[in-house]
DNA sequence: AATCGATACATAAGTATTTTAGGTATTTAA
DNA sequence: TTAAATACCTAAAATACTTATGTATCGATT
């Protein structure tokens, strides 16, 4: 997604905000989001993308509804219950990250 | 080092930080170092550690000293002048990281 | 004197996430 | 009509870390 290893394992959370926000996404809209979002800073690879989807699915915590556009299938993803109470999990472990990183990278404010 | 995938990726800043707060550290005093700033939060493990400070040396990003205690050995690590140029680069990228997640997560201030 | 926890190094197999590199197919704009 | 954008997908490889294990010394407790 970077050439920065730091977004390594933000993928999951970054997906279930975009949810949250947004009700009701695809997956290529996902990418186009994020590059929106970040000013092309970040890009969502698909072969990331789908295969997280794919297991998000299968844990219950995104369930999925078939769309067709002429002759196309567009797959919409949206929060279960459980995805949400996930999803909120998810971003109280940002914060401790981001307090965690605080207290290494700017000791001084303690 | 945690529960949490969110700090993979991580140790090398945070190795590079220590090493240009502290001068000159061996590997067992960075994991208990991370520790104690941390509160406990935050334990780098030995099998990512040495590894890790292994290939920081032969990419000439540290350079060792040996010190002998009694009858043991004890290495020390310092950042070489590559390696402080590593460190400052580092830093900029945990500030871009930061900015990019901030555009994500908190899409309200821009 | 023996044992246990802490100190201090190290490696190797396994796991999980992402990258890289493909693949299919439709729609739209040049 | 052809290229870029849209829209899905997968599989092999790379990467980073975990888990488990190993060696050995030192200091404190039993």
């Amino acid at each position: 997604m970077n050439k920065s290893n730091l977004y390594k394992g933000c993928l999951e959370p970054i997906l279930l905000k975009l949810l949250k926000e947004n009700g009701r996404m695809y997956g290529y809209e996902m990418t186009q989001k994020v590059k929106a979002l970040t000013a092309g800073e970040l890009k969502i690879t698909e072969g990331a993308l789908y295969p997280l989807l794919h297991r998000l699915e299968a844990e219950g915590i995104l369930e999925v509804e078939m769309e067709n556009l002429g002759n196309r299938v567009r797959k919409y993803y949206s929060l279960t219950a459980s995805g949400k109470k996930e999803q909120a999990r998810s971003m109280i472990e940002l914060e401790a990250f981001k307090n965690t990183l605080q207290l290494i990278f700017n000791p001084k404010l303690a």
